[in-house]
DNA sequence: CTTTCATGTTAGAAAAGCTAACATGAAAGC
DNA sequence: GCTTTCATGTTAGCTTTTCTAACATGAAAG
């Protein structure tokens, strides 16, 4: 499943296909992105690349502003959305074990404690 | 699976893109179709416009060339892939059991034969 | 040595995209 | 009512990208 991810957000999509894929305009297009909704990467001339993944959150913003919410509104949606994103990698980050932990902390002793003259291997029983 | 494919066969990407995505330059590009190999589509501005499919198929053709295939050979191959394709569909579309030809068949007699001298229906041993 | 093949290169034109600025209708707030 | 704000339209001038057409070329084939 990682080179669907991949394809969906390879950013290789010009201006001209996006409007056409979202029926948006190029003024509101680069509006939600001059307000932060997306980010689109850029070309060697600086021409602005969507992929299928910014395709789809324009057709988000597109409903989103059709059901009455407003720019701010969609905004405060994504920024909760990363952050309980970001929540949940830190959290997938964190299986680390105890033993994991104790194992780290351990490395991390030794290196320090072996200033002058290498301490010996004193294992404090974390 | 249809939006798949519809995804994989949408055209969408520009030539600078698919340069990149292929590491072919565009007279490269633009040689194959010219000998049949690939038939991007056309923006409103005449711009090719191609496909992931087209993606595809142009690594492909860039590794039978590297494999010393020749553009004659490679275009052999295709027609043949696509002869078999047709093929295949022909038979896709032939499930049309004995029973249905012999239905098939009397209709078509009967709507012929049913002016004049209405042939009595008589049912040749097809 | 002459063709053929696959590709490079160049020139001139047109299309598409960029930024920046000003314009505007509808809502919201006073 | 009048004034802001919001989301979008429009325009202008400029740069990048792509297009076609033509000529150039190295390697292989004959």
């Amino acid at each position: 499943m990682k080179e669907k991810e991949l394809r969906r957000s390879l950013a290789v999509l010009p201006m001209g296909t996006v409007m056409k894929l979202t029926s948006l305009t190029a003024r509101q297009i680069r509006y939600y992105e001059a307000q932060g909704l997306i980010t689109p990467e850029r070309s060697d001339g600086n021409r602005r690349l969507y992929s299928l993944n910014d395709v789809d959150r324009l057709l988000e913003i597109r409903d989103y502003l059709a059901d009455g919410v407003n720019i701010a509104g969609i905004k405060a949606i994504y920024d909760q959305q990363s952050a309980a994103t970001m929540a949940k990698q830190s959290a997938q980050q964190q299986p680390l074990t105890d033993e994991d932990v104790r194992r780290i902390l351990q490395d991390e002793f030794i290196r320090q404690g072996g200033l002058g003259h290498p301490n010996s291997g004193i294992q404090r029983p974390f």
